[in-house]
DNA sequence: TAGGGGCCTCGTCACACGCA
DNA sequence: TGCGTGTGACGAGGCCCCTA
C-alpha cells in the first residue's frame, strides 16, 4: 500500500488544487495518517488507511459518507456513497476519538503536530474543575479560575456561555437578571437561616458565616432547576462570596427544613453538601432518592459539559492538524510534479539528442 | 434600519466503548 | 455488568453580513 488515494469526487479537498489549506471548520475527514519525516523533504506523510475505513464528512448539514476501498493494485480508491441512519450511525460508533487519532499522528514525530497533552493538563483540568466556580456563575469580570470557591453540581440557573453573556445578566447569585426565556430570574429576597449541627463542619471547611442570603425557591423553578435545590450565597470569614446549591424542601406549612452543611470525605476540598435531617417516612424518603438523582444528573450535566468542552477543543486542534497536512501534502504535490515535468523534458531533450 | 440567513459556540442528551 | 468517558446530534442563542 502506498497511501495513494484516487480521489472520484469532484469536491474533494485534494482535488481542488488550491494552495490555501481548505477551511475543514466544517469538514471532517476520518483518515489515520502516520508522518514521517525523510531527508530531502520537509515532511513525508504517509497517509494509512485501511481499506474498509469509511469517512464521514459533514459539511451544509448534509452528511456524506466516504468509502475507502482497495482497488486491487494497493491504490486505494475513495467512492462516495449515500447510506442510511443505521449505517451511519455504526459508521460514527466506530470512529476514534480525536485523542486516539491526534496522538497517533504525534507518535510518529511529526514536527509541527502536537500531541494532546493528556495527563497533567487533564488533571490540572480536574483540580481546577473540583476547585473553581464554574463558568456559568462566573461574572464576565470574572473570568479567572478562583481557587477558594467551592464546586457547584450542575448548573442551579441555566446561563449561557461566558462569551454569551451580557454583564448585565450576570451580576452574581442573588441580583441575577435576564432577558430570554432560557434565563431563570432569580431575586434577592428571602434570607434562609441554616443551622449546622456541629459547627465544626463548617470550619473545617472554612466556612464561618452561615447566615445564608438565598434566591426564593419560587424564583428558581426552571427546568434545569430540580426542584427541592435552590442556590446558596453565603459569606466566608474573609469576606468572600460563595454559592452552593442546598436542597431545601418546604413542607406545606412554609417551613425550611433544616440541613446540614458538612464536607464529605468523598468530595473534594471545598465542595459542601447539604444532606437533611430527620427525614423518616416514606414520602420524604422518596423525596430524598429523587433529590439525589437530581443531584447526580446535575453532576453529570456539569461533567459532561465539561467533556463536551474538552471533546470539541480536541477536535479543533484536530482539524488543525488536519489543516497543516494537507498544506503539506499539497506542497508536496506542487514540488513532484515540478520534478516530474523537470524529468520529463530531460527525457524527451536526450531522446531528441538520440 | 429591520429582519433574514449563515455561521459559531455552547449545553444537553443519547449512545457506544473501555475498564474495573 | 455498571460506570465513566468520548463524541455525534440537536436545539438555542448570539453575532455578522446582506438586502429590501
Amino acid at each position: 500500500m502506498d497511501g495513494s488515494i484516487d480521489d472520484k469526487s469532484e469536491d474533494s479537498p485534494s482535488s481542488s488544487g488550491s494552495s490555501q489549506p481548505q477551511n475543514l471548520s466544517t469538514v471532517v475527514h476520518t483518515i489515520t495518517a502516520v508522518p514521517t519525516a525523510i531527508p530531502n523533504q520537509p515532511v513525508q506523510v504517509q497517509s494509512v488507511i485501511q481499506p474498509t475505513q469509511q469517512s464521514v464528512i459533514q459539511a451544509a448539514g448534509q452528511i456524506q459518507t466516504v468509502q475507502v476501498e482497495e482497488d486491487g493494485e494497493g491504490h486505494l480508491v475513495r467512492t462516495d456513497t449515500d447510506i442510511g441512519i443505521e449505517k451511519r450511525r455504526e459508521i460514527l460508533s466506530r470512529r476514534p476519538s480525536y485523542r486516539k487519532i491526534l496522538n497517533e499522528l504525534s507518535s510518529a514525530e511529526a514536527p509541527g503536530i502536537a500531541k494532546i497533552e493528556e495527563d497533567k493538563e487533564e488533571e490540572a483540568a480536574i483540580t481546577s474543575i473540583q476547585t473553581t466556580i464554574p463558568s456559568y456563575v462566573q461574572t464576565s469580570e470574572c473570568t479567572e479560575p478562583s481557587s477558594h470557591l467551592p464546586i457547584i453540581y450542575g448548573p442551579p440557573v441555566p446561563l449561557p456561555s461566558a462569551r454569551m453573556q451580557d454583564h448585565s445578566k450576570v451580576q452574581g447569585i442573588g441580583d441575577t437578571s435576564q432577558d430570554s426565556s432560557s434565563f431563570k430570574k432569580v431575586t434577592a429576597g428571602q434570607t434562609i437561616q441554616i443551622a449546622a449541627a456541629n459547627q465544626n463542619e463548617l470550619t473545617t471547611q472554612g466556612l464561618q458565616t452561615i447566615t445564608m442570603t438565598n434566591a426564593g425557591q419560587g424564583a428558581v423553578t426552571a427546568a434545569a432547576m430540580p426542584a427541592g435545590t435552590t442556590i446558596v450565597q453565603y459569606t466566608q470569614g474573609d469576606g468572600s462570596q460563595q454559592f452552593v446549591t442546598v436542597p431545601v424542601s418546604i413542607s406545606p406549612a412554609g417551613e425550611v427544613q433544616a440541613y446540614q452543611i458538612r464536607a464529605p470525605s468523598s468530595l473534594p476540598a471545598g465542595v459542601v453538601m447539604a444532606t437533611p435531617t430527620g427525614i423518616t417516612s416514606p414520602q420524604q424518603l422518596a423525596e430524598e432518592s429523587a433529590r439525589k438523582r437530581e443531584l447526580r444528573l446535575m453532576k453529570n450535566r456539569y461533567k459532561n459539559r465539561e467533556a463536551a468542552r474538552e471533546c470539541r477543543r480536541r477536535k479543533k486542534e484536530y482539524v488543525k492538524c488536519l489543516e497543516t497536512r494537507v498544506a503539506v501534502l499539497e506542497q508536496q504535490n506542487k514540488t513532484l510534479i515540478e520534478e516530474l515535468k523537470s524529468l520529463k523534458e530531460l527525457y524527451c531533450h536526450k531522446a531528441e539528442t538520440e
